[in-house]
DNA sequence: TTTTCCATGTAACTCGTTACATGATTTC
DNA sequence: GAAATCATGTAACGAGTTACATGGAAAA
């Protein structure tokens, strides 16, 4: 329900066609979703059709006519809905970078440190990269704080690891 | 690609039957994936089809008939670049967490921080949870580690959030 | 005149889940 | 005799992605 519950987010704050919706997820939000163009038309047609978002049409000019959706009555009960569990509750994820752990003991101690420093690297460069993003306003502001509190962590976390398998290297 | 590896690495560990892995990866696996018991079968099959693992029907005193999954060469030299690769690189993950926090601004601030507070009381049991957990041995312990790292970063990043809105709530 | 931008979608496919189906054995 | 455990799967569905399809307008 989250796609759902961003997609009303945005319809909330003011009325947008999908094309604008489309950018503005790959422009400003590309660091909290990767929700798809097509999804994206999917699930606002879904939505027009439970009556969470009307349908518009709007033509300006010579360009290609528009579609403009606003929330309805029952779209922003839905939105308070989603809004209050999401921020009430906290969804689990789970790290693609967690499933070569398990397999550690297959390599020679010194060959896994080689990679996890590599991946140490990679960890540092998404970490600048966000660092060095233009800061955004409003609530935005908080996920891109999010993601850089994240990536410090996995930074400390990576190199926490590194020192444990130096250790046991050493002493073994 | 990470699923096939999660497979491939328990059989590099050992020979092990559906039911064997299934129940490994919901007991001792939990934290790191959810990867279902369809899934796995169907996984299985198509890494015997693709030459990376043999199958053996196997039947032991009465019980129903098991089926052995080996690793082969082609299996091996698979799993040995599919854990290169995971453990020289960073996925970037998305937090289903973070969409709410795109439309705090919908809510009245007082209200954003009692739903906030909710979330944290969350994590904190999470928190909790994971660090009763029994200890794991060998490179398990790693992943329930991390667990623990990174629930306690968004514990941290949790509170930090709520001093801030505090002070933007005071502020103006 | 060719490429980029605006603006919309559909169709086919892949991946994964849920629910269903089977059947013997051991434990209560 | 009933319930849980061992052990395997399939079939139908749903969600999301990729690639395809269209077409006008502006910019280079």
């Amino acid at each position: 329900m989250s796609r759902e519950l961003l997609l009303l987010s945005l319809l909330h704050r003011q009325e947008m066609h999908g094309y604008q919706i489309n950018e503005f997820l790959n422009r400003d939000l590309a660091a909290c979703t990767d929700l798809k163009k097509p999804t994206a038309y999917f699930l606002l047609n879904k939505m027009a059709q439970q009556g969470w978002v009307t349908e518009e049409e709007v033509r300006e000019g010579n360009r290609p006519p528009r579609r403009v959706y606003r929330l309805t009555p029952a779209g922003e009960a839905a939105f308070q809905e989603l809004l209050h569990h999401n921020l009430s509750s906290h969804t689990p994820v789970y790290f693609d970078d967690d499933i070569g752990l398990v397999a550690l003991e297959a390599l020679l101690p010194q060959e896994a440190r080689t990679l996890l420093e590599q991946r140490r690297g990679a960890l540092a460069a998404a970490l600048e990269t966000a660092q060095a993003a233009p800061p955004h306003g409003g609530s935005l502001q908080w996920i891109v704080q999010h993601r850089i509190h994240h990536l410090a962590s996995e930074l400390a976390w990576t190199e926490e690891l590194l020192e444990k398998l130096k250790h046991i290297e050493q002493g073994s």
